[in-house]
Formats: structure tokens, C-alpha cells, sequence
DNA sequence: TTGTAGGCGTTATCAT
DNA sequence: ATGATAACGCCTACAA
């Protein structure tokens, strides 16, 4: 049964106490006597009685519930990243308020959540939520934190890897081992993980002579990989020697394309890379070559930014980057040096 | 900039009504003239108010919060569940907010979380999460509803696949296919999950002749495959001909190192059976056997008990149990019928 | 340190 | 249909 919700009136009563002193007594430093303290904390026990939250939040105006905006839960990096955010953030007595955002679709419904719920922040995840919305949050005073995202906008603070970086690091792999034909499978195209990984791996290739690019665009969707790979290895040119895929869940389901659709051998007849170091990548089955992004460190990260921006108002919003590693697994093979042409120049060749 | 929060007597000042006036005109179903509510509207644009939810519940006694436990996010059944989940909650007006439940840890802190934020209900996803915790919630008028897990207390509401009889389908189809020498790679022991699955498992080979069981635990750990795998195949005597894994997750890594640690082919020489139908399962590289969990059904069912106790506080709990199906992949072979009986003996393997 | 009183933003009750 | 007024449960000056 139900009994009706002791209120701190009612402790008060039990405790013969004022109301604001079993306040006080729930008060991380409030200015109580500790044998008073004690009595409310007996009183407050047997009767059951826990603060509520919801009513403190109307007066201190923080609710200590973030909001958390997310895409797609099916790609685990996704879904390792919230978990451990999760973990941090209640750690430090924050709570995440799910929200899933479909398509591109109403992520005017999410904001009106947002403003409607009073949340202290909102993160964004998702890499499908429009701008505009981080614009008009910001404008009421509730903080923005982006992460594996950016935008133009400086109003958002933001934690994402260097994926610029990280896909040159990839690029030179790739010729360092040999590769000179090269394919890049894109993300959804304006996704700033997107763009920021094509520039990073088409720059780096650009100043290398001999190597060619193919661009393919694979909006980060699993279920177009085999027409990727279709379109790729199609009867006109020779297919690549070498993909590197926006992100590693499209790898792994272009290397099942592959090998077992289009019967290709990996790494020996084409070599596939990744992004992301998602678990999955680590399979046997795969054993798939990528650039790691540093999760950890970008979830400590958000912590930080978001419990700074929402405990200190003032505070400036920062946008973050950080590196991580190329790990390189079984999917990337070596190329013999072909002496001919243009520039392409001795590698040795070493092969598992 | 923040301007101070419009408050609904900041409207009604401007729309020149009553402050109860705003409260109606943004409450469906109460008694205001159309061209009051409109005027209210327009003025409550015009500022950029919108009612303060927390507020709100202050009153109604119904935050519109479900708290959500997890436990395990790699595994993409719960990931997928959670996200459904959320996403039909939303369209009811419910949100989650999402508690990282991590080994059997203090479950007591969510406890006194879920209460101190007066949540409509608790959702229990996580294997881990003591049951002594949901009678706590119980006598405080919070319903619980557990999804993909039992509970003897039939205080809870609960949605679970029937697992049982999925196992035992599992069984007859190995049975079926000829196979004699079987395995059961057990999850965590005292989960219902695992009990149920193990149970239908093996009551229903008890009355199949010349049957063989061999029961080792996995706990829902993939990190344990590899040494599930070679106790299995350990010198003595002759590995099982298939092996069913209380999970997909645990039959997706056992496949990785059959294959690439102990060298054996999947189907050719053994065949690996999984439980949950989780996406990776119909992977190419992996093609495994097993019995789907009708998540969408489960998370429908879910949301109604939700709402139905959510709504209607006097309503009883209920227990629903659903069936999936088998899903049939190239991870199971066929043993010829070898007419002899009791024990092992030679049988050729059929292959795709 | 302690109690009193006012207010946080809303809904609910009660007249009108 | 409308407006005043009292909750909802708590925190926080203010005064003592």
C-alpha cells in the first residue's frame, strides 16, 4: 500500500523540529548542530522520508537531469559512449534524460522537451540534429555540449577526436603499405565527422603522386554496403586496393560484402580501415584495421564541460579535440612495391 | 543572454487574463473560451513561455520521468530495446532517465534516486539488480516493470520472451538435425533468463535417447569464449557436435574462437546455436542459428504496463510472456542419421 | 543555531 | 467560463 509521502513537515513533527531544520539537516553544509541533525535523521528514517528532488529543483533551479540526445543506438560506439558518460555523470549526481531522435526528423519536439523539463544541459549525440536548435537553447540559458560532433556555432561547447588527423594517419598507412588505388566510403554528408575524415584522408593523399581516390558515399548505413561494394569493384576499372570507410560499423559490413558476396579476399585482395575501434572491430572475424577514437577521455571530457557550464553560468563554452591511435589489425595487407610507374617507390613487402 | 524565465503570470500580465487562465489555456480539456486560449497563446509566444513541467508535477503527482536500469549496452539486445522503448514512450509523453547499473554493485543508490526524484515508475533491464529493491519500490507506490526478466514477487509487471520453450525449440531442431553431443554455455547463474533457457534446454533432451549434455558456464561473457572453447575441445573426449549459448553475444565470440583459435569449421565440425536474434547474428561472417526475441512485441507490452500502472495506480501487476521464433542460419550443420545409438561415432559432415 | 514567513511555478478548488 | 486563493514540498532570507 501506498501510505501518503512523509514530507519534511512531517519529520519536522516526529522530530519536534522546525521544518527548515530538517531541511538544513538534508543541507550539505547548512548551519544545524549535529544533535539536532541527528534527531531529524532518526525521525526522517522511520518515517521513510526522502527529499524530494523535483520540489528542491523549483527554488535551486537545478534539476541535476541532463538531457542526452541520441541517433543511432545500433552502432556500439554510440552506445559505449552513453553508457560511460552515464556512469561519470552519476558519479557526480547528474542523471541522463533519454531522448531518441529519429531522422532528421521534429527535433523541434526534443527542444520543447528540453525547455519544458527545465533540464540543466542537454548533449548531443546525434549526429542529426539541427543546428538551429543549439542556437535557441542557448539563448534560454541552457548549456549545449556536443560530442563526436561540432559546428560553426561557439555558443556549444564540444568534445570530439581529431578526425582530421586521424584520417590522414590512415591515408599515410595505407600508401605506406603500398596501396596506391585507393576508395573512400563516406558518412552521411554533412555530419561534421564526415567531412572532417574526407578532408583529412583525400589532403593527405593529395600531395602523394600516383595514388587515386574513389569517392562512394555510404551514409553511415549498414544495409548499403553491399551496393558499395557492388559499385566498386563494377566491371569498368579495376576495384581499389584499398577502403577506408567513414566509420568502422560500415567497414565491418562492407568486409562481409566482400568476402561473401563478391568473393574478394581481405586483406589480400582489397584492404579495408575503419574508424571508431568499436569492439566489434576486435572480432576475429574481422580483425579490422582503424583509427581509435579515445573514448574515455572524451567522456571525461563532456563531464567536465557539462558540470562546468552548468554549475558556473558564466562560463565560457570550449570546444575539444583530442587524438587518438591508428590500430592496425589483420585487414590492411602490404602491397609489392610495382616499380613502375609515376612515383610509387620500394616498400618492401611483408605478409602474414 | 538568459532572461529571466517567462512565468505564466508574466503571460497573463501581457495577455491581460488570469494567471489560472495561462494554466488552462495550456491544459487539454479545460474549460476556456476559445479566443481567451488564443489570446493567451499569442502572448505566451510572444515571450517565449512555456510551462514548467517540473513545476506541473509538483502538484499532479506525475513527473512524466520512467527511470530505465541498465546493466550491459554492449550487448545490442538492450541497446535496441532501450532504444525502442524510448522512442514509444516519447510518443506517449514519457521519457527515461537512464540508470547505469553497474556489476551487483550498491543498487541501494538507485533506489534512493528513483524515489528522490519521485519517478512515475522503474524500468528493470539489468540482470544484476537485487529484487529486494523493487519491493522497496512497491510499498512506496512506484511501479516496477521488468522487461526480458522474471521475478517470483508478482508485485512486479514483467515482459519476457518465453524461454523456456524457445530452448526447447532449439533442442528439437538440434536433435532434428542429428546431432547427439550437445552443450549448453550457460550466462550468469542465477538469472531468470539463464535458469529458463537452461531448463528448457535440457528437459527437453532428457527424453531423447543417446543424447549427451555437457553444461559449462559463460556468464553472458564474451571475454570468456576462448576458454569456454577449449574446455569444451579439451583432449579427453570428443568436442560436442553443437553447442547452444544462453546468448547470441556468447555464440558470436565462441564461433570467433572455434574458428580462429582451436581451428575447427562452423557447421562442418561443430554448430553453434545463440538466443536473442540480435542484428550481428545474421552477419555474413557469422550466419548464426537462433531464437528470436520479439522485441518489438516486448517493448509494445512493455509500454502498456507502464501506462497501465502508471495511470491507474490500483491496477494489478501482470506477467506477459511472448514468443519468438527460430531463426535458422548456416551455423547449424546436419549430422548424417547415424542409425547406431548410445555413443559417438563416425559421421561425415555435410557442408553448404 | 533556530524558527517564521515568503516564494519557486504550477494546478485544483471554489466561488462568481 | 473566469478569477482569486490555497495547496504541492522545499529552500532561503530574515529575525531572533
Amino acid at each position: 500500500m501506498s501510505r501518503p509521502e512523509p514530507t519534511s513537515t512531517d519529520v519536522a513533527q516526529l522530530a519536534g523540529v522546525s521544518q527548515s531544520a530538517v531541511s538544513r539537516a538534508f543541507t550539505e553544509g547548512a548551519s544545524i548542530s549535529e544533535a539536532k541533525r541527528a534527531r531529524v535523521i532518526e525521525a526522517a528514517e522511520q518515517l521513510g522520508y526522502r527529499p524530494n528532488l523535483i520540489a528542491r529543483s523549483l527554488i535551486t533551479r537545478r534539476t541535476g537531469i541532463i538531457g542526452l540526445a541520441v541517433g543511432d543506438l545500433s552502432n556500439p560506439f554510440y552506445s559505449q559512449l552513453i553508457y560511460k558518460l552515464s556512469e561519470k555523470l552519476q558519479q557526480r549526481n547528474f542523471h541522463l534524460l533519454l531522448f531518441t531522435v529519429p531522422d532528421r526528423a521534429n527535433s523541434d519536439d526534443l527542444l520543447e522537451d528540453v525547455i519544458n523539463y527545465r533540464l540543466d544541459a542537454l548533449v548531443l549525440t546525434s549526429t542529426e540534429v539541427s543546428s538551429h536548435l543549439g542556437a535557441r537553447l542557448q539563448e534560454r540559458g541552457i548549456p549545449v555540449v556536443l560530442i563526436n560532433r561540432t559546428t560553426e556555432d561557439t555558443a556549444s561547447s564540444s568534445v570530439a577526436s581529431d578526425n582530421e588527423f586521424g584520417a590522414s594517419e590512415v591515408a599515410r598507412f595505407l600508401v605506406k603499405q603500398g596501396h596506391r588505388r585507393l576508395a573512400y566510403v563516406a558518412g552521411i554528408q554533412n555530419t561534421s565527422t564526415n567531412i572532417e575524415r574526407e578532408r583529412g584522408f583525400l589532403r593527405a593523399l593529395a600531395s602523394v603522386a600516383g595514388v587515386t581516390v574513389q569517392h562512394i558515399s555510404g551514409d553511415y548505413d549498414v544495409h548499403k554496403s553491399l551496393s558499395v561494394a557492388r559499385e566498386l569493384f563494377d566491371g569498368e576499372n579495376a576495384g581499389p586496393e584499398a577502403i577506408f570507410c567513414a566509420n568502422d560499423m560500415m567497414a565491418l559490413s562492407l568486409m562481409d560484402a566482400l568476402r561473401y558476396n563478391l568473393n574478394l579476399r581481405v586483406p589480400e585482395d582489397v584492404s579495408v580501415v575503419g574508424y571508431d575501434n568499436i569492439e566489434p572491430a576486435a572480432f576475429s572475424a574481422y580483425q579490422l584495421t582503424t583509427y581509435s577514437q579515445p573514448i574515455d577521455e572524451m567522456v571525461d571530457a563532456a563531464v567536465e564541460l557539462i558540470v562546468e557550464r552548468v554549475s558556473s553560468p558564466g562560463s565560457a563554452p570550449r570546444q575539444i579535440r583530442l587524438r587518438g591511435e591508428l590500430v592496425v589489425r589483420a585487414s590492411v595487407g602490404v602491397r609489392h612495391p610495382s616499380s613502375a610507374d609515376t612515383s610509387a617507390h620500394p616498400s618492401s613487402a611483408a605478409s602474414a
